[in-house]
DNA sequence: AAAAAAT
């Protein structure tokens, strides 16, 4: 099938995908269309970027009767918030047309408006596994009439911690019913899940790894030790010309606060964080003023790495070497995307060499290396206490917004003061209390963490 | 190994 046009679907779906200007389908949505709209079982092994979305959406919408019926029919999960609100964002735009109601559920807000968001009746919910298990035994979504399943980056749900949850819901909706899944990767876990739960499916692959990166140019430096990396990262990043718009991943939360904090310094208001500690706000709002230009860098975990369609990333830079190859394929996925192009840079300490080489064993490709800067400042290795501390910061534009007439330096001027002299144990007090009057969790692990490493 | 996901 060259073509949408050859696709046997309804009036209102063709507009759409005019409206939309696609015109030739994707591998996988060339592949999916058959299966998907025979009702069977359906295994997708695909990389983010290939239009999955659309590919499972356009049949099963297209099978969708008209109904004012309150309990939905179809069901998609997935692994992180920010999807739910893509995924409900890109069903709204091929679904104008076709009177379909699609509401997303997911952590991080209050259960009672998801519960009335349920009652108004949807056909399509799109959730994450722990908000859709807790509206289930609560009767507010009532799955009985869930024919349709489709569960994404089905590898991270079948990680421990995810998978009861997943498994857990499974057992309350019908048995008979089309299941749909994707995945990035096969592995054995994937593979027992499909013998589990699937019925004779159908099983497509497509973007063999490599061939997906053609539009991303990949480098490497080697680099002695973290703060190393950070040097070189403000020494990049000082070009706005080149990075203007950057996506920077680490390894955990905590060094995501960290490298946030260094950038601050230099890049101000251009830098914005995120990662599961944050508020759902402090969340939607790091991704909309990176979409909307506000922000230039974003300091992400792996939160951000999977399936986000996140518009005209220039570059995207590996802080960390990630250990498990498939993490860099999805990280650098965020750059490149729909025709564009995009670039990698991958910074490796002398002991993350193994994990590059597992990378370019993987991609079956050299990432070329670049040679250090003779400007570069090498530092010393700090150790944990020597490291700046961390001082939490609000969301920059969200400030300017709430804190009327004061700005956003000339508060953290006067934090960084109060700070300076107090106890360690008061300005942990006071740091708690500022967390809980802006709802910010990561103070609550503050004890936790503390003396935790970040590499 | 760390991330995410329920409060």
């Amino acid at each position: 099938m060259d073509s949408f046009q050859d696709f046997k679907l309804s009036k209102q779906l063709h507009y759409a995908i005019e409206d939309l200007g696609f015109t030739t389908p994707t591998e996988i949505q060339a592949q999916s269309f058959s299966p998907v709209m025979s009702g069977k079982d359906l295994v997708g092994i695909a990389q983010t970027g290939t239009g999955k979305t659309f590919a499972y959406m356009l049949p099963l919408i297209n099978g969708l009767k008209f109904s004012k019926q309150i309990d939905p029919r179809i069901l998609v999960i997935v692994p992180t918030r920010e999807l739910v609100i893509q995924v409900v964002d890109e069903i709204e735009k091929f679904g104008k047309y076709s009177s379909i109601r699609v509401k997303g559920v997911y952590g991080g807000v209050n259960i009672n408006q998801h519960k009335a968001l349920v009652m108004e009746g949807a056909d399509i919910i799109v959730a994450t596994p722990g908000r859709l298990y807790d509206l289930l035994l609560s009767r507010a979504l009532k799955p009985k009439h869930i024919k349709k399943l489709v569960i994404d980056e089905v590898d991270i749900m079948l990680d421990l911690g995810f998978r009861f949850q997943l498994t857990n819901i499974l057992e309350l909706l019908p048995a008979q019913r089309q299941n749909i899944m994707f995945s990035a990767t096969m592995t054995d876990d994937v593979e027992e899940f499909i013998t589990a739960f699937f019925k004779a499916p159908t099983t497509i692959s497509v973007a063999v790894s490599g061939t997906p990166l053609d539009n991303i140019t990949q480098y490497a430096y080697n680099l002695p030790n973290f703060h190393t990396k950070i040097n070189l990262l403000k020494d990049l990043l000082v070009d706005t010309e080149t990075y203007t718009k950057t996506l920077i991943f680490v390894p955990n939360k905590k060094s995501a606060d960290l490298v946030y904090e260094l950038l601050y310094d230099f890049f101000t208001s251009e830098v914005a964080v995120i990662h599961s500690n944050k508020t759902q706000n402090y969340r939607i709002r790091s991704i909309e003023d990176f979409n909307d230009n506000k922000t230039r860098i974003l300091v992400t975990t792996d939160i951000m790495a999977r399936g986000l369609d996140l518009e005209n990333i220039s570059h995207v830079i590996n802080v960390d070497t990630p250990r498990f190859p498939e993490n860099y394929m999805h990280r650098i996925g965020r750059t490149g995307r729909a025709e564009a192009q995009g670039t990698s840079i991958l910074f490796s300490t002398p002991a993350e060499q193994g994990f590059k080489e597992n990378i370019e064993t993987l991609m079956d490709h050299t990432i070329e290396l670049l040679e250090t800067p003779e400007t570069l400042e090498i530092s010393k290795l700090l150790t944990w206490e020597e490291q700046p501390k961390i001082i939490e910061r609000d969301n920059p534009h969200t400030i300017v917004e709430e804190e009327k007439g004061e700005s956003f330096h000339e508060k953290s001027e006067k934090n960084s003061k109060t700070n300076q002299g107090g106890s360690y144990k008061r300005i942990i007090k006071q740091k708690y209390k500022k967390a809980r009057t802006r709802g910010d969790k990561t103070y609550n692990k503050l004890n936790k963490n503390k003396g935790k490493k970040p590499f």
